[in-house]
DNA sequence: TCCATACAACGAATCTTTTCGTGTTTTCGG
DNA sequence: CCGAAAACACGAAAAGATTCGTTGTATGGA
């Protein structure tokens, strides 16, 4: 019953919800505590600081945060830049949901949520960089 | 110990990875047996017709998908138009990993992917219907 | 020095996701 | 009508995610 599933790609991996939560504070922060990141999260949900502790134990040992103990509280910092895993975050949607279709997931995303007109500007200036780069 | 989590928003579930291959499959065909979700789905991934119709039977009763048992093989078809599932899974990923910002998760699915210069035309061409519309 | 307090490690309970196996019920050709 | 094949429901195992409680360990002030 139940054919063990093969593991996943270690270096494909994403981050989970919790997981992401956390990320935030330390792509903001560059390092912190776990004390620091629990008081920062904590202010919007309610959970223990073992939990935290705990979360970011898990994510050292996924590879997701990199820690020094050589100070004591030890202090944790992201393993990968925030651009790289938003973009693997990116394209597993893609694939996940849009078929692979950039142009699908960039509509779906401008109808999503309302845009204002800088934003708007800057996407279209972006998109003139990118026809100058590429074909 | 942990105590249950508070039951989320059944409104506002994300399907997961493999109730999205389903989804793919229903979406394109409208509706669908479980057989005939199966053979497509198999061709890519080994994987059993009762894992199938199980999963066609969590995502009806979570609300994702339809059925009429009142036919023999019984048919299901998707609960939710397609566009709508997805702007709520882009709207999933744009707070939880760039902090609810569109421009920052666009900019992220075009350098994710190569583009062609019709989708880039499209995607500018949608800009400026926006920009219309709302604003 | 000694202990209250903060910190860290571990294990464990619960829930979700993924995956089938087993039995039960329909249906259909002979 | 009857038995094989298909379809369906049910339960359950394994793995991952989430959440702590408990139990040690280190540290700084009295």
């Amino acid at each position: 019953m139940a054919r063990p599933k093969s593991n996943p790609d270690p270096e494909r991996r994403r981050p989970t919800e919790a997981e992401c939560n956390i990320l935030s504070i330390l792509w903001d922060r560059g390092s912190a505590t776990v004390r620091e990141v629990y008081d920062d999260l904590s202010q919007r949900q309610e959970l223990g600081y073992t939990t935290v502790l705990k979360f970011m134990q898990i994510m050292t040992k996924k590879g997701l945060l990199k820690r020094d103990t050589s100070v004591r509280p030890q202090v944790f910092r992201p393993a990968r830049d925030k651009a790289d895993v938003q973009r693997d975050m990116v394209g597993d949607l893609l694939d996940r949901a849009f078929g692979g279709s950039t142009e699908s997931l960039v509509l779906g995303a401008l109808s999503s949520r309302p845009s204002t007109s800088e934003e708007i500007a800057k996407i279209r200036k972006f998109l003139d960089e990118m026809k100058g780069t590429s074909a």
